[in-house]
DNA sequence: CACGTATATGCCATATAGAGTATATACAGG
DNA sequence: CCTGTATATACTCTATATGGCATATACGTG
């Protein structure tokens, strides 16, 4: 499990994050907040820790974590590839924008359609040998 | 797996997704270009479908896939609500920003540091009958 | 220094996702 | 209709993440 991706796949996990973009929490807190078993705790917060969602400082007997920017800003930058497209695909916006005169056909992705190559009869590939 | 976040954990899911977003692909394009087996295309491609990240229409015997914008928005909902934090968070561009006079002071979380209670002294809790 | 609190970690059992393989279904064309 | 293509699905196997439980470690206090 190493992906930004991988690591917030996980319910328990979205909860801590959540918590703790609030503010700062001890282990018990969260514990007692989220109604989890300490260990399951603390186990999500050390993978957190190590994919480096949050950090950690010593309070006595207590471990203060917070969040870290950087996967989040990770997960953005991935997510940002496909805002150009969903933003424009807007559904309500759709129709609105028909009646605008806009028609929106293709504001979305800049026309693909059929663009690939169109093998709609079996086209003979040089075999690439699918066992069979 | 229901929610977006396990759908995108998957490497060939989010691979299938970056490559529909150029354009929609048939099966065998994703295939071929992702070089997966064509079950393991077509399983991801149905997780997909289910999560409603895709649609697909039929031409002959090819089934064209392309996406759909809801699940990146849902998961853009999520992310935005830390999205104040890292982008005030800015490590490099804090200089910067300061620069600019624009003071981005607390941009971030609005002080949170030690609202949450300061029980360092082992606080007499309610027995919650930890078994021990 | 003995005790209680706070947290981490090790171990085991279980569930489930993904790969691989084989096969079924649908369609087009000669 | 028979054949080849394109895709979906069923089945099995394996790896691994997660929960639960017990226990270790660290720290503070009387």
């Amino acid at each position: 499990m190493e992906s930004v991706f991988e690591i917030i796949a996980e319910p328990s996990r979205r909860a801590i994050l959540s918590l703790l973009v609030l503010s700062e929490q001890s282990v018990g807190e969260i514990e007692r907040q989220l109604r989890m078993l300490q260990p399951t705790v603390s186990k999500h917060l050390r993978v957190l820790r190590e994919a480096g969602f949050v950090e950690s400082t010593v309070d006595a007997q207590r471990r203060l974590y917070r969040l870290k920017p950087e996967p989040f800003r990770e997960m953005d930058a991935w997510l940002s590839q496909f805002r150009r497209f969903w933003s424009a695909h807007v559904d309500a916006l759709e129709g609105y924008l028909d009646r605008m005169g806009q028609s929106r056909e293709d504001q979305s992705m800049p026309a693909n359609r059929k663009t690939t190559e169109k093998p709609t009869r079996p086209k003979p590939r040089h075999d690439k040998g699918k066992t069979k």
